[in-house]
DNA sequence: TGGCGGAATTAAAACGTTATAATTCGACAC
DNA sequence: GTGTCGAATTATAACGTTTTAATTCCGCCA
């Protein structure tokens, strides 16, 4: 009506600037201007170019209520996260990474406690059922992972930080385990190991198969003797997997090589050597992956290969944010290796 | 219309369902079903009855967006993370405390990332302008918390992990560090120690008044001597204390006492003991306060004083579940005190 | 018989968007 | 002049709630 003028109208006192707010400043329709600010080709530049002025005069954000209501679409992206195992620095940095890729995007991560133990499915039902996020991300993959099962079902975008067995590809980001722990078993023996002792994580999770087909060919490669630790998983509790390596020292023959996966199990592993009066490095060599910066630290040192999943969490981000888009998952994969060789610097 | 029987009609086939769903089966008008599932006293009980029945039935959960829009409560929860500095445990302890506690309650937790080094008050001004969560929690809180400042007078509700000192009551959980500095010097005392050194977080945080306070204090009662590190703070990078570390080592008259607040502070306490062949618990001993229960596990062993980082996001998530339904702040503060005395079990 | 009060229910508006289906209006062809 | 087309804009409905302000209806009193 009052759009003679080539000014915008000052804007009302200091409530919340609405599309209707620009409408009224500009004198343009609602309907307008939303098209305008979505840069729709079907409205003419010059008004385009007006209404973006006013919107960024006022600070007009979008409502995500009522763009949520409308459009279905949450902008929240999920993340299932274990909350029951220990896991020094993986949370932190798998979170920073998510944040990171996910910074000025719009989209918001939510945290929705996993727990292992329980019904894992229940919490992405509700996600789904009560489209609580757009999209979703998870850790500890299982062969057939459940939950990846049902939102390849439901078509509902997501990526896992693991592989899986089934066929229908999805998105995922894995770190390559099985190169790890054949360049472990390696890199024991080259310091003249004997015995290889490792602690799998429960046969379920994908990454247990990875693990176990590195060192066993690298085993069967070598010729070395090895072991691998029953009654015990990378899961069960520190006490229970100090004990079984106690315990097993005390036994013939016990390990002079170990393999861990993640620091818990190093720092464990370690604590066993020392309460048992084995000196890693001379005795014994303890081989790790590790997520966390902070095990340069540790002593005595102990080679170490950094997974880093900071930029996993930034990867599964990225990709999920290409899923979300509509892309198709069958290219969407990344997978770490393990820097060249082992080391306790890099 | 058709309400004269009283079963209720079945339901349509596969779609989300609605108020709308539930009136339909009912009879009742969509006013009457949403007044019903509040659980208004004006709608009669059998009434209420009827359509609790009914939406039950139907696994009705009202729309997220919806209400969002109505009330203007986003039914979220945001949580201010630091990203930058290296936790361990903590991240992880304090997720899982906040997603327990917030269990059940219907609200979600997201994550913003909080950047010390960055303007603090960016995300939360963002989070107050576009509304994006009913509450809000931070941790590092500073003296003059330039974010609390703004959340009170916005009058937004939030909880901070430590204290300020604005003269306004807020509501905050924290650690006794004043009590944990006081045992930890008189412990060292009893434990003969001569010379004690102590690395604070930065002036700004409240805690580090509390720390140095609690140390002061008892450095005082006990008269030993001290030296409260320059140059290096608890954000320092880990590079950064360990050298300032060893090279006070070389220096006449090293400290035989060190208080670490924190388990990197502690690691890297303990890996530069060991490189300048100091022996912790001969030549010096070590004393910290810890979140991540794997600190049992290391060695040498230390004594250590354990806070529950888990206990606290739960009691801060309870608190500003509290706040968010309009308690007052004045009474709505925790102080967690250590425990009793510093031992390597507890 | 008429009116009144109150209990129970409901119609309708609103929250701020987006998308569908008009509507306007000038230009251009016939 | 009439008709058609297309570009630009707009009215309107809808998303699923909550809440304000009716409306219905029954019993009861005068």
């Amino acid at each position: 009506m009052t759009r003679d003028a080539d000014e915008i109208a000052p804007l009302a006192p200091s409530e919340k600037p609405t599309l209707r707010t620009i409408a009224e400043m500009t004198g343009f329709a609602i309907a307008t201007v939303s098209r305008a600010l979505a840069d729709d080709p079907r409205i003419a530049k010059t008004t385009r170019e007006k209404v973006a002025k006013a919107a960024k005069s006022v600070g007009y954000v979008p409502d995500r209520a009522a763009r949520r209501l409308r459009t279905g679409r949450t902008q929240v992206v999920s993340l299932l996260l274990n909350t029951e195992h220990e896991f020094l620095g993986f949370t932190h940095e798998f979170l920073t990474g998510i944040t990171d890729a996910l910074r000025g995007t719009g989209y918001s991560v939510t945290v929705v406690p996993d727990q292992v133990g329980e019904d894992r499915l229940a919490p992405v039902r509700t996600i789904l059922r009560n489209n609580l996020a757009d999209g979703l991300l998870f850790t500890r993959t299982e062969c057939f992972d459940p939950r990846a099962r049902l939102l390849m079902e439901s078509g509902f975008p997501f990526v896992s930080h693991g592989r899986t067995e089934f066929t229908t590809p999805h998105a995922w980001v894995d770190f390559d385990n099985e190169a790890f722990a054949r360049a472990a078993v390696h890199r024991l023996v080259e310091k003249g190991r004997k015995r290889i002792s490792l602690i799998l994580p429960e046969d379920r999770f994908t990454f247990a198969q990875h693990l176990r087909y590195g060192f066993m060919s690298a085993v069967r490669e070598t010729g070395v003797e090895y072991e691998i630790v029953t009654d015990v998983t990378l899961d069960s509790s520190t006490r229970a997997v100090s004990e079984a390596l106690i315990e097993r020292r005390q036994k013939p023959n016990p390990p002079d090589g170990y393999i861990c996966v993640g620091e818990v199990m190093a720092l464990v592993t370690l604590s066993a050597l020392d309460d048992t009066g084995v000196t890693p490095g001379v005795e014994a060599d303890v081989l790790a992956k590790r997520a966390s910066p902070i095990f340069d630290n540790i002593r005595p040192r102990i080679e170490t290969v950094f997974e880093d999943l900071r930029a996993t969490g930034r990867a599964m981000s990225e990709m999920l944010l290409r899923r979300m888009a509509g892309e198709p998952p069958e290219t969407l994969h990344v997978m770490f290796k393990p820097d060249a060789g082992f080391g306790d610097k890099s």
